[in-house]
RNA sequence: GGGAGCAUAGCUCAGCUGGGAGAGCAUCUGCCUUACAAGCAGAGGGUCACAGGUUCGAGCCCUGUUGUUCCCACCA
C-alpha cells in the first residue's frame, strides 16, 4: 500500500488496485460467528445476461453502504452475491444467436440446446459480477451462487414437491397468456399492457329463426371462427326477447346461443358481445357459467389452425384482414369505428399476448396470500418507503393463481413425469423407474421448465443452504434488508414473502428498501430502444466510482426515481478531490514527526470544537443509516467534511502548527485524528478513496474497512466549547461579509475592535480573527468610543472597522438603516409570538425560551445599530 | 374505473416526528490567502402549485382543485 499521496487525486490509478487489496484479504467473507451479531443482505440476482446500467449501480450503491456501515460497526455482515438464469431472456438470445448461424432450437434438440445454453452462462455470466466489482462492491464472492446452480435446484424440486402434495400446485387447463414469438405462456404480472389505435367493427349475425339480426362489436374480428355464443346483459330490454334463441354465426355457419350475462355492459357497444371462450379471459368465464365450447383456432405461433377452416395457415392479423373482407362482402359489416384500447404485450418481447386456452402448471394462491399479507400488516417484513406496503397488498387481495409452466428449455425442468400406460402423474426428485400405479416403465416427464421468477423466490433462503439446516441458515436467516427497485415488487418482492411463509415458516427479510429508477438527464427512463442509457462503467472511468457512488447516494429519497446528472457526478468527484487535498495537507504536517492517531490530553477550544461537531454528526449519521435515509445521512458526512474540518478547522490550526512545542503537536494529533474519522465515517459511501488515504496515514488495523465505525460518546461533547467558537466564527463571518460588500480586498488588512460581553472568548479568537478575517490588530474591550468606523453588529458583540478612508458615509448609512429594519421586523416577529396568549400558553417551554432569547438579542441589536446610526451622522 | 407519487431558488433536487426555507449547478462580486482555481471569501434569487381547513404556529397534517408522472384493472 502506498505511503504517501499522488499530487492529485486520480482515481483510475487506484480503485482497481484496492479492490484487488480487499479481495486477497478476504475482508468481504461473512462467517458464522456466534460472538457478532449477523447483518444479511441477499443481492437481487442479475441476470446472466445482463450487462451493468444504472439501476444495478443504484442497487448496488445502497446495498454496498449499509453492508459496510454494518460491518465497521461489528457485525457479521454477509452480502450474499449470485445471478439469475433468467430463463425466457437468456433463451431468447441464445435463439436470436443460433437463427443468425442458420441453426433453430429443433435442429440441435433440447440436449445441444442446454449444453450450449451452458457455455453461454460460462461465457457471459461472469461479466455482470466483474462489473458489480467495479463499483466496489464488497460481497462475499466466496458464496456467489446461481439460481440453476446444484443446491438452489434442489431447493426447487423441494418446493415443487411440497407444494404439490400439499394441493398447492396443481396442473390445469386454463385461458392463459401466450407469446407467440417467445412461444411460452407468460404470467399475468409479465404482460404489458399498451394503449393502441384499434378499430371496432361492428357486425351483424343473424337470428337462425329468420327473425333479424343481432349487432355486436368487437376488435378483434378473427376470433369469430371460434365464437361460441353471444351475450347480452339479463336485463337488457332491448335483447330480453332474443334470449334462448341461437344465431348463425356467419362465414362459419355455426349455431351458437344467445345467453344473458352480467358481465355484459349494456352501455358499452351495442350491448352484445360475441363470445370466444378460447381466446379471451372473460370470455372464457361466461363459456365456464354456461358451458359453452371451446373452439382454438390458433397455433403456437398465433397462426389460425386446423379449426379455422380456410383461413388456417394465415398469421391472426392477415386473417383478420380476409375475415374483415368476408364479411363486409357477406353484407355482415356494419360499420368501422376507430377505438383506443389497452393491448397486452409481452413484457420481454413486447409481442401482442394471445390469451389461449392451454394446459399449464399453476400455483393456488389464495392460501399462501394470506399470510403474506399478515407478514406486512404486523410489521414482520416492513417495507420502505410505506406507502409501497399499500400496493403490496392490493396486489395480494387480488391475487390469482400463478401460472408458471414455461415451453422453454433453459430453466429448472419440472419434476413430474406422465404414465404412458395408466396416466398417472408422478411428482419426484429422481426420476422414477417405473409407474407406481400400473407398475409399467413407460414414463415421460413433463417437457415444460419453471417460471424463472419460481427460483428467485426461494432466493434468501436457497443461497444458504436450505432445504438443509445449514449453520448459515440458522444465522443468516431470516436476512435483515432486501434492496431493490419498485418495479418487482410483484414479480419478485410478493413472491419471495410468500414462498418464504411457506416453506421456512419465516419471513424472507426484516425490512425491504425500496429504491426508484434512475432516469435520463430529462427525465426520460433509461432504455435500450431509446439509446438514452448512461453507461455506468464509462461514468467510473472518467469520474471514478466512489463519485457515481456518492452521486447515486445523494439527494434522493427512498423510493423516488432520480435523475442522472452529469454536473452532479463531477460535483461529487470535486468533493473527493476536496478530501484528497485536506489529506495531502494533513500529510504535510505530520510525515516528519511522530504523530499517534488519538486525541491529546489537552484541546483548545477550536479542538473541543471540530471534535464534539464531529461528535454529533457521527450521532446523526448512525441514527440516519438506522432508518435508511441514506440522502441525508451523506449530506450531513459532507458538510462536516468540506464546511467544518477543510473551510474551518484547517485553516484554525494553520497558525499552530507553525508554532513549536506541545501546541504543534496536540494540533497535529487533533488533525489527524479527525481525518481517520472522517475516513471512516465516509467509508461506505466511498469506499476506495478512504482505504487509499486511510492506508497512508498512521492506523492501526488492516483496512479501514474493518475499522470501528464512530458513533456518539458522550465524553466527546464540549457544548461549552462548540458555543465559543461559533461566537467567534459569527464575528469573523459578519466581517468578511462586510469587507466583501464594500469590495476590499484581503490584502488590505485593517484594526479590528470587538466590543463584547466574552471578552475571554474573544481574546482567544484573536489569531483567528486576524487570519481569517484580515485583521491587522485586534483589540478586545467592553466598550470602544470611536468616530468614523464601520459598526457590525452580532448577536455577542459590536465590531469596529475604522476605514474611513473607504467608506462611503452615505452608503454606510443606508446599509445600517436597511439591517435595523430587518431586524426591526424580526424582533416584532419574535414579540408578536410572546404577545400572542395562545402561544404563550400551549407552546413547549423550549420553544418560548428560545423566542424570549431571540427577542432580546434583537432588542440589543437594534440598540447598538441605532448607536452606530447616530454616532456616522 | 381504482390507487400512488410529484409540484420548494434560473436548473436538478433535499427538507427526519409541525417551532424562523437548504444543497449542488448556474449567475454576479472580490481573491493565485504557503492542501485544493476541481479552489477560497461573499452576494443576489423562493406568496414552498392553487383554494379552504385544523393549530398559538403549516413547506410539513386534513379536504378540495389544477398540472404532471407512474402503478393496478382491462369494457368486448
Amino acid at each position: 500500500m502506498a505511503k504517501e499521496l499522488a499530487k492529485s487525486y486520480k482515481p483510475s490509478d487506484f480503485e482497481d488496485k484496492i479492490y484487488d487489496f480487499w479481495i486477497k484479504g478476504n475482508y468481504f467473507h461473512a462467517e458464522v460467528d456466534k460472538d457478532k451479531k449477523p447483518y444479511t443482505i441477499v443481492m437481487p440476482p442479475p441476470n446472466i445476461t445482463g450487462q451493468l446500467h444504472m439501476g444495478h449501480a443504484l442497487d448496488e450503491t445502497l446495498q454496498d453502504i449499509l453492508i459496510r456501515w454494518r460491518r465497521m460497526q461489528g457485525y457479521s455482515a454477509l452480502w450474499l452475491p449470485g445471478t439469475d438464469h433468467a430463463s425466457i431472456a437468456t433463451e431468447a438470445k441464445i435463439v436470436e444467436a443460433m437463427r443468425n448461424e442458420g441453426v433453430s432450437k429443433e435442429d440441435i434438440g433440447r440436449d445441444g440446446f442446454l449444453e450450449r445454453a451452458w457455455e453461454w452462462k460460462k461465457e457471459y455470466g461472469g461479466r455482470i459480477t466483474s462489473q458489480l466489482k467495479k463499483l466496489g462492491s464488497s460481497c462475499d464472492w466466496e458464496r456467489e451462487r446461481f439460481t440453476m446452480d446444484e443446491g438452489c435446484s434442489k431447493a426447487v424440486k423441494e418446493v415443487f414437491i411440497k407444494l404439490y402434495n400439499k394441493g398447492l400446485i396443481y396442473r390445469g387447463e386454463r385461458i392463459i397468456n401466450w407469446c407467440p414469438h417467445c412461444c411460452t405462456s407468460i404470467s399475468d404480472a409479465e404482460v404489458d399492457f399498451t394503449e393502441q389505435d384499434g378499430s371496432f367493427w361492428h357486425l351483424r349475425y343473424p337470428l337462425t329463426d329468420g327473425s333479424g339480426y343481432v349487432e355486436l362489436a368487437t376488435t378483434r374480428p378473427e376470433t369469430l371462427l371460434g365464437d361460441t355464443a353471444v351475450a347480452v346483459h339479463p336485463d337488457d330490454e332491448r335483447y330480453k326477447n332474443i334470449i334462448g334463441k341461437t344465431v348463425t354465426l356467419p362465414i362459419v355457419g355455426r349455431e351458437i346461443p344467445v345467453v344473458a350475462d352480467t358481465y355484459v355492459e349494456m352501455d358499452f357497444g351495442t350491448g352484445v358481445v360475441k363470445i370466444t371462450p378460447a381466446h379471451d379471459p372473460n370470455d372464457f368465464e361466461v363459456g365456464l357459467r354456461h358451458n359453452l365450447d371451446v373452439i382454438n383456432v390458433m397455433d403456437d405461433t398465433a397462426h389460425m389452425n386446423e379449426n379455422a377452416g380456410k383461413y388456417q395457415g394465415m398469421d391472426r392479423y392477415e386473417c383478420r384482414k380476409a375475415i374483415v373482407k368476408d364479411l363486409e362482402d357477406g353484407g355482415y359489416l356494419v360499420k368501422i369505428e376507430p377505438l383506443k384500447h389497452n393491448v397486452g404485450t409481452c413484457y420481454r418481447c413486447k409481442t401482442t399476448v394471445e390469451p389461449r386456452v392451454s394446459k399449464q402448471w399453476f400455483v393456488k394462491m389464495k392460501p399462501l396470500a394470506e399470510p403474506a399479507i399478515e407478514c406486512v400488516k404486523n410489521g414482520k417484513t416492513k417495507i420502505i418507503p410505506e406507502r409501497f406496503e399499500k400496493v403490496y397488498y392490493h396486489w395480494m387481495e387480488n391475487i390469482k393463481d400463478w401460472c408458471i409452466s414455461r415451453q422453454l428449455w433453459w430453466g429448472h425442468r419440472i419434476p413430474a413425469w406422465y404414465c404412458d400406460d395408466c396416466g398417472e402423474i408422478i411428482v419426484a426428485k429422481e426420476t422414477p423407474s417405473v409407474c407406481p400405479k400400473c407398475g409399467k416403465n413407460h414414463l415421460h416427464q413433463d417437457e415444460d421448465t419453471l417460471d424463472t421468477w419460481f427460483s428467485s423466490a426461494l432466493w434468501p433462503f436457497s443461497t444458504l443452504g436450505w432445504p438443509d439446516k445449514t449453520p448459515e441458515l440458522d444465522y443468516f436467516y431470516p436476512t435483515d434488508t432486501l434492496v431493490t427497485g419498485y418495479d418487482i415488487i410483484f414479480f419478485w418482492v410478493a413472491r419471495m414473502i410468500f414462498s418464504a411463509l411457506e416453506q421456512t415458516g419465516e419471513p424472507p427479510f426484516k425490512t425491504v428498501f425500496m429504491h426508484g429508477i434512475v432516469r435520463d438527464e430529462n427525465g426520460i427512463k433509461m432504455s435500450k430502444s431509446l439509446g438514452n442509457g448512461i453507461d455506468p462503467l464509462e461514468v467510473i472511468d472518467k469520474y471514478g466510482a466512489d463519485a457515481l457512488r456518492f452521486f447515486l447516494a445523494t439527494g434522493n429519497s427512498p423510493g423516488n426515481d432520480m435523475r442522472y446528472s452529469e454536473k452532479r457526478v463531477e460535483a461529487c468527484a470535486n468533493f473527493a478531490n476536496k478530501l484528497w487535498n485536506a489529506s495531502r495537507y494533513v500529510h504535510m504536517n505530520i510525515d516528519d514527526y511522530d504523530v499517534p492517531c488519538k486525541l491529546p490530553e489537552t484541546l483548545t477550544t477550536e479542538d473541543k470544537w471540530i471534535v464534539s461537531t464531529l461528535n454529533a454528526v457521527a450521532k446523526e449519521v448512525n441514527e440516519n443509516l438506522e432508518k435508511f435515509e441514506l440522502g441525508i445521512a451523506v449530506q450531513k458526512v459532507y458538510e462536516f467534511i468540506w464546511d467544518c474540518y477543510c473551510d474551518w478547522y484547517i485553516e484554525l490550526v494553520k497558525a499552530r502548527l507553525n508554532s513549536d512545542g506541545n501546541d504543534a503537536q496536540n494540533a497535529r494529533q487533533v488533525l489527524l485524528y479527525v481525518l481517520d474519522q472522517i475516513l471512516r465515517l465516509l467509508h461506505p459511501f466511498m469506499p476506495y478513496i478512504t482505504e487509499e488515504i486511510w492506508q497512508t496515514i498512521p492506523h492501526s488495523g488492516e483496512t479501514v474497512m474493518l475499522a470501528k465505525y464512530p458513533e456518539y460518546s458522550a465524553e466527546l461533547d464540549f457544548p461549552e466549547a462548540v458555543l465559543e467558537m461559533e461566537r467567534v466564527m459569527e464575528a469573523i463571518r459578519a466581517i468578511r461579509n462586510r469587507r466583501a460588500e464594500m469590495n476590499v480586498p484581503p490584502s488590505r488588512k485593517a484594526k479590528v475592535y470587538v466590543a463584547t460581553k466574552f471578552p475571554k472568548t474573544f481574546s482567544d479568537g484573536t489569531p483567528f480573527i486576524q487570519k481569517l478575517a484580515s485583521a491587522s490588530e485586534v483589540k478586545v474591550a467592553d466598550s470602544f468610543e470611536l468616530d468614523g468606523a464601520v459598526t457590525i453588529v452580532t448577536a455577542d458583540a459590536k465590531i469596529y472597522i475604522p476605514m474611513d478612508e473607504l467608506v462611503d458615509k452615505d452608503a454606510e448609512l443606508a446599509r445600517l438603516n436597511k439591517e435595523l429594519e430587518q431586524v426591526k421586523k424580526r424582533l416584532a416577529q419574535s414579540e408578536g409570538k410572546l404577545n400572542n396568549q395562545g402561544f404563550v400558553s400551549k407552546a413547549p417551554e423550549a420553544v418560548i425560551e428560545k423566542v424570549k432569547g431571540q427577542a432580546e438579542k434583537e432588542r440589543e441589536q437594534i440598540t447598538l445599530i441605532e448607536a452606530a446610526i447616530e454616532a456616522l451622522k
